[in-house]
RNA sequence: GCCGGUGUAGCUCAAUGGCAGAGCGAUGCUUUCGUAAAGCAAGGAUGGAGGUUCGAUUCCUCUCUCCGGCUCCA
């Protein structure tokens, strides 16, 4: 080996892989048709059609065989190609020549990629000059999957097979220990370990049933979020879970995700659905009245349960869910009143997702200008609702990237990101500016000169859905909630029975000081309660004996380190109501 | 929904065309213990529906769940 490898991009090398991949597939199947191989993170795929379906060991195969080449020292070369040539030399692939026409309508050049003399793609390059520069400890053909021909489901399915590759071995070990820890972390294990929630056959899927637990950290999340809001000028309201279809018609919704939508028929032959969202009903409160400015504007709160209709293949432990609790809020506000509003909500959200140690960036997503008829309304309309969060983002002096064509279909968005403790992001909260179902249902305030005014929308979710919150806060804090949010901060274990009273006594002024206290007593050993509460990543582990009894003190066992410390019971009660209050990571 | 895989006790895993086995948990009894598993006992299961067969947990068909992807996501 030459050891230039360090010399090259990983893109160069990942590349390089996804095409000796697909020579060491063509070897197998000569008659595989090749669809596309490009590079990701993290490595690479290559999508192929093939006369059966693969398995592990076909892909223990593939990967010897890509080692053989790599030791070839096969060089890579590319060339020029014409049209005709193009035809001419992928006449077998279809899917090639899907993408010659396409390069050559949009008058690119077409261009092939040689690997020595075993293989040559269609390609417009970025390799390696030769295989002895790709690492051959650092690569790993890791999983088989489905996925459609230019990811569009009217096309076939084929067969793809993804590669991790880095730079060196270290790395490739390094990802996979980190796939390890992921694992490790999963909420779907994490949350039926620590009594959170489950799910039943008989229920559904997608369906979460929530423990006693499980009930208590979603409570205390959504208090958390309300108590931020009452402070902004929220109020309650609460709504039906079914309603006429007409509201949906009337919101545009039901054009457009009339297929997702739960329906359910009344013995009259009406047609009612479950509730997929809440804005439509919020706007019949809001329309219940007259407003004058001044009384805008009005800020209502809601955590409700929503029902969609998912794809059963996209259902995923609480991460994609069918009954979908939302912390949802709808601010109406006055034109002029936006950026404020707004502003107030990214507080909340700020202060929200800190108390979890969570970092947020944020992205603009904005309408596609090449596809309006995705949208309602018109292009003034949203480009004015954009130039205004836009220059909020400014005044607040903070970067967002712009996503143009993530937009909701009645409003550009502000989406925030939370990196997790393994650095991972996920999409969480998200404010919506609304300057459309307004429009729909004719919502308007008085002004000061009395005429109508035009009043626009916020749609404003903290957690956005609980159980996707709460999927992410798990696996963040792999199980071990931080004492504010722990759904039981303290256990209780006295000795032995003489000290089950003493024992009681003190989880009795616990409970009394609002702190959740369990005193799980069970004829078993000491020694295998604090394992079973250590297990159960609480907080904090009380032993209580003759010492402590006749001190009137406990012995506190840390999470955290794991030692012992004895202390009076109010100082105790003390440093917890501390933590809480302090929302203590 | 699509492609592939999967399903055995509450959990983790064995085994088989002919009586389905273990560890942990749960239950009962004994033990009452000073910081990560005390002892004994009795329990407990082949996702569901059809089919083939003398006999199916095992083979076939359908269906459901879950997992990895794809597509979708108000």
């Amino acid at each position: 080996m030459s050891g230039s490898s360090s010399t090259q991009s990983i893109e160069n090398i990942r590349h390089s892989l996804a095409h000796l991949l697909a020579a060491a597939v063509l070897e197998k199947f000569p008659d595989a048709k090749l669809a596309i191989g490009p590079v990701i993170d993290n490595g690479f795929y290559y999508d192929f059609l093939l006369p059966r379906n693969l398995t592990p060991e076909d892909l223990t195969g593939f990967e010897k065989k890509m080692r053989e080449l790599i030791k070839k020292r096969l060089p890579f070369s590319g060339e020029k190609i014409s049209l005709a040539e193009a035809k001419k030399l992928f006449a077998k692939q279809p899917f090639k020549l899907e993408l010659i026409k396409e390069l050559s309508d949009k008058n690119e050049n077409l261009s092939i990629y040689h690997t020595g003399n075993v293989f040559m793609d269609l390609c417009r390059g970025g390799h390696v000059n030769n295989t002895e520069e790709i690492p051959a400890d650092a690569f790993k053909l890791d999983k088989i999957a489905g996925a459609y021909w230019h990811g569009d489901e009217k096309n076939p399915m084929l067969q793809r097979i993804y590669g991790l590759a880095f730079t060196n071995k270290k790395e490739l070990d390094d990802y996979l220990k980190f796939v390890e820890e992921a694992k490790r972390r999963d909420h779907k294990i994490l949350g039926l370990q620590l009594d959170l929630f489950t799910f039943s056959d008989l229920v559904g899927a997608g369906l979460p049933l929530w423990t006693p637990k499980g009930t208590t950290l979603r409570n205390l999340l959504d208090d958390f979020v309300w108590q931020l809001r009452k402070a902004r000028g929220y109020v309650q309201v609460d709504i039906p879970h079914i309603t006429k279809k007409d509201l949906y018609e009337k919101s545009g919704h039901w054009e457009k995700f009339k297929d997702e939508l739960f329906k359910i028929q009344t013995r009259e032959g009406h047609l009612f659905a479950m509730k997929p969202m809440n804005c439509p009903h919020h706007t019949q409160i809001y329309a219940r009245r007259q407003w004058s400015y001044r009384d805008l504007p009005q800020r209502y709160a809601n955590t409700t349960k929503v029902y969609r209709d998912e794809q059963s293949g996209e259902l995923a432990g609480l991460s994609r869910v069918r009954a979908i609790t939302q912390d949802d809020a709808h601010v109406f506000a006055r034109k002029s009143q936006i950026k404020d509003e707004i502003s107030k909500i990214w507080d909340i959200i700020q202060e929200f997702y800190g108390a979890f140690g969570f970092k947020l960036s944020v992205r603009l997503s904005l309408h596609d200008p090449a596809h309006m008829e995705k949208y309602l309304g018109t292009a003034e309309l949203w480009d004015d609702a954009e130039s205004k969060l836009r220059s909020l983002i400014k005044e607040r002096g903070v970067t967002a990237a712009e996503a143009p064509g993530e937009a909701a279909f009645y409003g550009p968005k502000l989406d925030f990101m939370a990196k997790d403790s393994l650095g991972r992001e996920w999409q969480v909260a998200t404010i919506q500016l609304d300057m459309n179902m307004p429009e729909r249902f004719d919502l308007f305030c008085i002004n000061e000169n009395g005429e109508h005014e035009r009043i626009a929308m916020i749609h404003a979710a903290i957690m956005g859905s609980i159980e996707r919150f709460l999927s992410v806060v798990i696996e963040h804090f792999a199980g071990a909630f931080p004492v504010w949010c722990a759904p039981v901060q303290v256990t209780v274990l006295p000795i032995g029975e003489k000290f089950l009273k003493y024992g009681e006594e003190v989880a009795t002024a616990l409970k009394k000081a609002d702190i959740r206290t369990e005193l799980p007593y069970t004829n078993e050993s000491l020694n295998k309660r604090i394992r079973e509460a250590e297990l159960a990543k609480l907080p904090y582990i009380i032993v209580v004996g003759e010492k402590e009894a006749k001190d009137g003190t406990v012995t506190v066992r840390t999470r955290k380190s794991k030692e012992q410390i004895s202390m009076k019971l109010s100082e105790f009660v003390r440093k917890v109501e501390q933590e809480v209050r302090d929302k203590t990571i």
